[in-house]
DNA sequence: GTAAAAAGCG
DNA sequence: TTCACACCCTCAG
DNA sequence: GAGGGTGTGTCTCGCTTTTTACGT
């Protein structure tokens, strides 16, 4: 087991806030500003003391509760971050706030003072946590709650600030300090990419105001779309308004809007959810705009958007929603629609007896009659896929890498992708036809690199048996068109792949898609069919029925 | 009382 | 904060 | 049976300590 050194944490603070200070300083506010440079100027157990409670949940602490080995005086730690405005001692206090820090049996003992009668006791002793809580706000109504506690109290100051400091440094505000704990214990492992110290991922102090503003705004998502109809739209009319020139906080944005018009659906505000999906540019918007339009029996209109879709698909999937659903509406009513090309994939139906695995795994038992079998989903075809483009993933371009931990380049999913990526792609693609020959490659790769963050190498899944298998039977070709296809839209086309993979003794293999009773084929699955036929890749459907 | 859930932590 | 499945409903044939 | 919708696992580490729920 790793051991961490002392005060590991302060460490990981320090690096994270130096170096966005250093990369942003001219983007920062003047309280950000101060509360870097405050921080700096403290004693290292008031720094200590502060970021023990950045990481601990809440903002309010017993200093009773603050019980660390490295800050031997806790006192004079609290009180020289209050001097510094980094915290406050014994401030007022809503109910709401204090509340929370004190246990069930804590409050009930501190209720004693009150002298209530033992029936009261016993019904408060009764209560779940969330009802106690209730009462002790209506209690704090007429009497000042506060006033039986006599323990110092701390309230953490500033934490806004730092709120901003993750959001520079990561990009994001999911990923947090600990991060840095799970990669130095080797929890995690990230590639070791060049950083790039000389772009910046955001531009200016309105883009982080946004993307600050975004997050904030988020936190009442749930509570909206659990609301009515008014909830909803003023939850919408919330969100920042954000221009074409960020991407990232634009997608963001809208798929949040695409959620909150999906509710409004579900209200039967139908206007109100077409009109946040007409000024939406993702998917799915025009195809809910197309069902809405039939459902309200606007058929031209619903049919019109089917049109642009066609004309314009932003995917496949997409255009292959606007085909089948125009041609359906409108033969119902008896209008001209080209018919779509549908594809039914080859089927076969097996009757095993149930276990209490899943149903794949069954199935896999039951196919190794016929030779080996293995359960990959999406995991080989990805992994190789990895394994083969990995410096194309991971090359230094610019603005793609900005801190230690990510597991993509910050453009993965941009239209421009491979375009700023064009010589090294060109390059490795020249090889994909040669699996033979790559195997070498991958192994030294998987054994060098095994575990690191990527989004599409499924480490455990790569077995030496599996990859032989596998190089021995799959063509070169397959291998290529598969690999084209991922590229042609790498987020949709991550997954839908067949459940297992069948190398019968007599040599080849086939992709088996295993359904049980009830289960049908995802769209992305029959896609990715569609496309196994055209190039003579081998699959099929098989039927399970319990014996 | 015990079991499950939440929080803390390296 | 994903993806695949499980399970439900409706409707047309 | 096809098409469509919703709900549900998984708590991206694994351990210890604290807190809550509940009467099997
Ligand atoms: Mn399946």
């Amino acid at each position: 087991m790793i051991e961490l050194p002392q005060g590991y944490y302060l460490t990981n603070f320090l690096e994270l806030v130096d170096y966005v200070y250093e990369q942003y300083n001219d983007l920062l506010n003047k309280q950000e500003t101060e509360f870097y440079l405050n921080f700096k100027s403290l004693t290292k157990e008031a720094q200590f003391l502060y970021v023990r409670m950045l990481t601990r949940k809440g903002l309010v602490f017993r200093e009773s509760k603050l019980n660390y080995q490295e800050i031997k005086d806790i006192q004079s730690a609290s009180k020289t971050l209050s001097k510094a405005s980094l915290v406050e001692l014994n401030p007022p206090l809503a109910a709401e706030s204090l509340i929370p820090v004190f246990s069930k049996p804590e409050w009930i003992s501190i209720l004693k003072q009150l002298e209530l009668d033992k029936e009261t006791i016993v019904s408060i002793k009764k209560l779940s946590r969330g009802a106690l809580d209730e009462m002790l706000i209506e209690l704090d109504k007429e009497f000042d709650l506060y006033t039986l506690i006599d323990e110092p109290i701390i309230l953490l100051s500033q934490f806004e600030a730092f709120e901003t400091f993750k959001l520079l440094f990561f990009g994001n505000l999911n990923q947090d300090l600990t991060d840095f704990v799970l990669r130095d214990l080797g929890l995690y492992r990230f590639e070791s990419y060049q950083i790039d110290r000389n772009s910046r991922l955001f531009s200016s102090r309105e883009q982080i105001e946004n993307y600050l503003n975004y997050y904030q705004v988020l936190e009442g998502l749930d509570e909206a779309l659990q609301g009515d109809c008014k909830a909803i739209i003023n939850f919408h009319q919330l969100l920042p308004q954000v221009e074409a020139t960020d991407n990232t906080l634009m997608r963001r944005v809208q798929r949040v809007n695409i959620s909150l018009a999906r509710q409004l659906e579900r209200l039967a505000s139908l206007d109100q959810a077409l009109s946040i999906y007409r000024e939406n540019s993702l998917e799915p918007s025009r195809e809910r705009q197309a069902r809405i339009l039939l459902k309200q029996n606007k058929v031209d209109r619903s049919l019109e958007i089917c049109q642009q879709i066609i004309n314009a698909p932003r995917s496949e999937s997409e255009l292959i929603f606007a085909q089948e659903f125009g041609f359906r509406a409108a033969k119902k009513h008896k209008i001209k629609w080209p018919q779509p090309d549908g594809y039914k994939p080859p089927q076969e139906t097996i009757s095993i007896p149930q276990t209490e695995d899943n149903v794949e795994i069954s199935a896999r038992q039951y196919f190794s009659q016929y030779g080996e079998c293995f359960y990959i989903e999406n995991g080989l075809f990805l992994s190789v896929f990895g394994l083969h483009y990995w410096p194309l993933f991971f090359a230094p371009i610019k603005g793609a890498f900005t801190n230690p931990f990510q597991f993509r380049p910050h453009d993965l999913y941009e239209d421009d992708f491979l375009k700023k990526r064009q010589d090294i792609y060109q390059k490795l693609s020249l090889t994909v036809d040669n699996m033979q020959d790559n195997i070498e490659n991958y192994l030294n790769r998987i054994s060098e690199k095994q575990g690191t963050s990527t989004p599409f190498v499924f480490w455990e899944l790569l077995t030496k048996d599996l990859l032989e298998f596998a190089f021995e039977h799959i063509p070169g070709t397959h291998w290529k068109q598969i690999f084209d296809r991922i590229f042609l839209d790498i987020k949709a086309n991550r997954s839908g792949f067949p459940d297992l993979i069948l190398f019968p003794a007599e040599g080849g293999y086939e992709l088996i898609e295993i359904k049980g009773p009830g289960d049908k084929l995802q769209k992305n699955q029959l896609r990715w069919m569609k496309y196994f036929a055209k190039h003579d890749i081998p699959h099929k459907v098989v039927n399970v029925e319990w014996q």
